[in-house]
DNA sequence: TACACGTGGCC
DNA sequence: TGGCCAAGTGT
């Protein structure tokens, strides 16, 4: 480790893991308590999605199903049901698929071992070395885009994180983890709340920020982001609305659904043909009987 | 690498 | 009002 490391990023380490314990959210998934299995269904409802959002359902979900072994007892369909409006329900299809493995394969045990979760459905770079971090106290990097983005900042003095690249920034964050894996596994926490609370993506909080005095990015002047512009995600009118409209009306029925009930959510027959389609594809959705629809494995 | 994939709240 | 953004994954 060179020493410009030791000089630099140490001192930054201690004000963020200080400022951590000050001013940390108290959230569930946090409590010591919290079983690795809490902690991976935390993760996954938590990708792309607020916190605020997923805390009621986070409560309802590991009521129901506190274990893997009792998700992985329901058909798919209770659990694409009970996902409810947390949007890419395709994340509760493969949180079951993640549960029937981990029955399959790990005794209904969560591993520790970071390529042992990410062979696990649903479980990418991010969400498994999250919980090898937070559920088992692992020193690994741990990046998502609040990592990324206060790392931009802070370390490179850029205002935006530039393209993602697994690689790269499982490196980047490497480096900065120091060599005591519980602290570096509360830095990595750190360094997400952070990110979620001050170095946020619009309007950052720089006089709150405990790294104000050494960070790249203030130092240089706050200078705009000069890199590629990232185009814009579009929801309204795409294939991506008409499947939530469809999966929404499947979520409400407690029978199988007739065609022309799914024929009332979209006027364009075409989008919305192609929309059920993919639904089917995907697993989201049972075809049942001639003309009736349901969520998977309910009916039949 | 780039794109598809839900939903709702905020400035 | 509407574009932007939120603890990503799979292809």
């Amino acid at each position: 480790m060179s020493a410009a490391r030791r000089v630099t990023i140490r001192p930054m380490n201690t004000e963020i893991l200080d400022w951590y314990a000050e001013s940390a959210r108290v959230l569930p998934w946090r409590e010591p308590t919290a079983t690795p299995w809490q902690v991976l269904v935390s993760e996954v409802m938590l990708q792309q999605t607020p916190v605020a959002r997923v805390l009621p359902a986070y409560d309802a979900w590991l009521r129901r199903w506190p274990t893997p072994a009792a998700l992985a007892a329901v058909p798919v369909g209770e659990a694409v049901r009970m996902w409810g409006r947390l949007g890419y329900p395709r994340r509760a299809l493969r949180l079951h698929g993640c549960a029937v493995a981990l029955v399959a394969r790990h005794g209904g045990e969560v591993p520790d071992d970071v390529d042992a979760l990410l062979a696990l459905p649903g479980i990418g770079a991010y969400t498994a070395r999250a919980v090898a971090a937070f559920a088992y106290g692992q020193r690994v990097p741990v990046v998502d885009t609040n990592v990324r983005r206060v790392v931009a900042r802070a370390v490179e003095g850029s205002g935006e994180a530039g393209s993602p690249s697994t690689t790269r920034d499982l490196a980047a964050v490497e480096a900065l983890l120091p060599d005591d894996a519980p602290t570096a596994a509360r830095l990595s926490i750190a360094l997400m709340e952070l990110g979620a609370l001050v170095c946020t993506a619009r309007s950052p909080r720089c006089p709150e920020c405990p790294v104000r005095t050494r960070c790249a990015w203030r130092l240089a002047g706050s200078p705009a982001y000069q890199g590629p512009v990232r185009r814009a995600q579009g929801f309204a009118g795409t294939d991506r609305q008409v499947r939530g409209l469809l999966m929404a009306a499947l979520r409400d029925a407690d029978a199988p659904v007739p065609q022309h009930v799914l024929d009332a959510v979209w006027p364009e027959a075409v989008q919305r043909s192609r929309a059920l389609d993919g639904l089917v594809a995907d697993g989201l959705v049972d075809p049942v009987r001639s003309g009736e629809y349901a969520l998977p494995g309910l009916h039949g």
